[in-house]
Parts: C-alpha cells; structure tokens; sequence
DNA sequence: TCTGGGGTCCTAGGACCC
DNA sequence: TCTGGGGTCCTAGGACCC
C-alpha cells in the first residue's frame, strides 16, 4: 500500500513577515495581493480576528485599524527564498518528493514504516523544519493524495493531534470523513460543492459512499477520481518530476488606472519580457502569443471594454523581441480609445523543445543571427544583481507598476537589505 | 480611491473529412 | 416524402488548485 504525506506549511506568507520580526509575535498580519488589493493571508491571530481569505482591504480597512492588524504587501523573493530551504530540508529526509505549489509538498513514505512509525516521522519534520528554517508546518499521512489532503486539514484543525495527522487506518478514515463538510475535499469547489449538496451529498463520506460509476456520469472522472481516493484507492501519482509547462502567462492589474496608448504599450512590453524571459527558463520556445486588456469589471458605472488577439510566429522562438514586436502589433488591433483601462497580461502556448520544429517548406525562416547570445547576456546580467537591462519599449517611468506600499526587506536574498541585530 | 496572479484538466459542440 | 455514420481536431467555457 502507497503512503502519502501531505506537508503544509502555517500560514505561510504571514509566518515569513513573523520570521524577521520577533517584535510581532503575537500581533495579527495579513498580507496582501499585488497592487495590495485583497487579503492573500493571515496570521493565526488574524484568522480568529475574523478577517476572510480573499476580501478587498478598503472592505476591512476599519476592522483592521480597530484590532491593530498589521499588513504586509506581498514579498514573493522572501516567500519563495524561504520555500526553496523548506523544500530542500524535505528533500533530505523522505526518498521522494514533489513541490506542489510554494508551500506544501508531497512525500512518498512508502515502506519507511518498518524503519520508523509515520507519526514520529511526521513529528521529526515538524521538529527540523521548526528548528532550522523557523517555519511550522503540519504532516497529514495517508494511502492517497487527497486523504493526506484531509490528514493534513485535521492536523491543522485539531491541537490535539500536535500536528501530525496518521490516518493510514481506514476506520480512523471513515470517523474523520464524516466530520469533514464535502467542499474540503481536494479537488470539490464551490460549484461541485452546490450540486453535491442538492444530491444529499453533504460531508466527504457521504462522496466517499456515492458510487463512482454514477458520479462520473453525472460529473467527470475527475470527481470519480476523488471518490475512489477517498476510498484509500490511490489514482494520483507522486509527480516528482513538475511535468513541462503548457503555457506561460504574465498579467498585472495597474497601480493607477491606464488611459493613454504610450504607456498600456510600455506595460504589455514589460509583461512580454517577462514572459519570454520565464520562457527561457522552461528552456522552451513558443510560437503563439495572446494578449488580453481589459477595465475593471468593478467600476459598473463606467463603460467597460475587453478584448484579447493571438498572432503566431513562423517559427518557434524565445527571443524577446520577436514577442514585444508581435505584442505590439496585436495591441495595436484591439486597442480602443475613451476607456481606463485596470489589467493587460500575455500568454505563450504552443510550445516547442529547441530544434523540433519542422518548418513548412515555402516558409521564410530566417532568424535573428546573434539572438541565442543576446538572451542569454541579457538573463545573466539581470540575474547577476549587478544591474539591470531592459527594451526601451518597457519605459522608465513605470507610472503603471503595481503599488506595494507596505513592502517588508528582502531580507535572505539582498545584501543590502539583510536583518540587522542591535 | 481601493477588488491578485498563474496554472491544469475536462467536456461539449462545431468544423471537417471520408 | 425521404437526408448516415464514424472519426479527428480545435476551441470556448467551466471547473478546480494554490
């Protein structure tokens, strides 16, 4: 039988502002979305405070003045320094692991029962990761992703469990299950939630009783899936390996409202670098660019636009002009005067390895001679920190960047913003 | 005044082919 | 009056995740 751990991390954005700031043990903070416009986090004392996940700020500003919560606009080099050790410290103590987003991961415990039992194992995790890196983290065990899913939950929701969550019995299963309303289930959102609801189907076992056939005509094997997992029949692999990228989006809202041409120009440069450079990274090539602009579709008082364009290359690319040059042209055709315009991004897909792709035999497909040199002086430059350099077409002024006005120190990847002890 | 960003997968329906 | 069947590919939209 597999075993899966779940490892998450507490509250994870919030507990990395604590970490620099011993001063705010005890203090609530909640940290916020780019351009600081809705609640992405909360520390423990926030969450009892009754701050939701997800809400607009300016919706709780008063409330957070009244109990002295603190915010933070969101500092992803911070965050994703912090992950990397946390990952690095599992990848030292399980065989196998798999990253599933900046603060969980995946473990495969398979077999390391005849050598320690899961719940010490899990309390030797915690235990590491608390002592070295400074972060809490909780341990859900189980013989399916989506079990360990809810281990972990439970661990997180139960002092008691110190937690570490083992919940490798199926009895022990069935008695968590059905305290555990069917919309906690990995994989059961809210839509999924509704129509299960309107079925009768109101805790995890009552999904867990439902017969796969039946929901899978109903809904789709995914859900079918998650009623076989809940089951303890593992469908979900460890995916050790992330699988390569299918797309690579860049999307902002504006800090300030975008009106002239000139500068939603500048943005969807900036956005277009961006991408090319994540591209890069994929060590990938694309040939399909799509760029969307729209305005905010919360000003119902004011006339609203949006629109989107793809173009294609001719051949398979990841040099950064040939995606400015076609983000220009495509923004040149859906772009209408007269609107304020709130968010642009661009999107790469249709991907290809270097040197796969087969051009047809009429197609120019001459290319840029210097561009692999290009590239790769521009990324090592501006991943050296010695400097920066950038297209003329993203601008030097900005006036369209997001606000972060509450922005903590990068305190483990700058020199010269590193914690100082008086 | 102020409402995030980046992904994946599945399904239904239309276009097209023979 | 009567108008097939089977297959593939693509796209848009919907759902989910963090």
């Amino acid at each position: 039988m597999p075993v899966f751990a779940l490892v998450d991390c507490n509250n994870f954005y919030a507990s990395c502002e604590k970490l620099f700031r011993p001063d705010l043990k005890d203090t609530p903070v909640v940290v916020l979305s780019n351009n600081d416009g809705c609640v992405v986090a909360r520390s423990r004392e926030a969450k009892l405070l009754g701050i939701k996940m997800g809400v607009p700020v300016f919706q709780v500003k008063a409330e957070m003045q009244r109990h002295g919560i603190l915010a933070f606009s969101s500092n992803y080099a911070l965050y994703a320094d912090l992950s990397s050790r946390v990952m690095r410290t599992l990848e030292e103590m399980a065989p196998r692991v798999e990253v599933y987003s900046i603060d969980e991961a995946f473990l495969d415990l398979t077999g390391i029962e005849s050598a320690i039992s899961l719940v010490e194992f899990g309390q030797q995790v915690r235990e590491r990761i608390g002592n070295w890196i400074g972060i809490t983290v909780c341990v859900g065990i189980a013989p399916t992703k989506t079990l360990a899913k809810l281990a972990n939950h439970a661990a997180k929701k139960y002092p008691a469990t110190q937690g570490v969550v083992d919940l490798t019995n199926p009895d022990r299963q069935r008695r968590l299950l059905a305290l555990v309303p069917v919309d906690d289930v990995w994989g059961v959102g809210r839509r999924l939630s509704k129509r299960l609801n309107a079925l009768g189907i109101t805790t995890a076992l009552d999904l867990a009783n439902a017969s796969p056939r039946a929901i899978r005509d109903q809904f789709s094997v995914v859900l079918e899936r998650t009623v076989r997992e809940l089951n303890g029949e593992s469908c979900i692999e460890l995916e050790e390996i992330p699988p390569i990228k299918k797309q690579i989006v860049c999307s902002r809202s504006f800090g300030a409202k975008v009106t002239h041409f000139e500068l939603l120009r500048e943005a969807i440069c900036e956005y277009a670098t961006r991408a090319t450079e994540k591209l890069r990274k994929e060590q990938q090539q694309a040939k399909v660019l799509t760029l969307f602009i729209r305005t905010s579709p919360f000003k119902d008082d004011e006339p609203q636009y949006s629109n989107s364009a793809s173009g294609e290359l001719l051949i398979p690319s990841c040099d950064t002009r040939d995606f400015i040059e076609l983000a220009n042209h495509l923004l040149k055709r859906i772009w209408k005067d007269g609107f304020r315009y709130a968010k642009a991004g661009v999107m790469l897909s249709d991907f290809y390895n270097p040197g796969m792709f087969q051009p047809g035999l009429f197609d120019d497909v001459s290319t840029r001679s210097n561009s692999q040199q290009l590239m790769s002086v521009l990324d090592t430059i501006n991943q050296s920190g010695a400097g920066k350099v950038f297209f003329a077409g993203q601008g030097t002024k900005k006036d369209w960047s997001m606000k972060r006005e509450h922005l903590s120190p990068a305190y483990t990847t700058r020199w010269d913003q590193l914690p100082r002890v008086k």
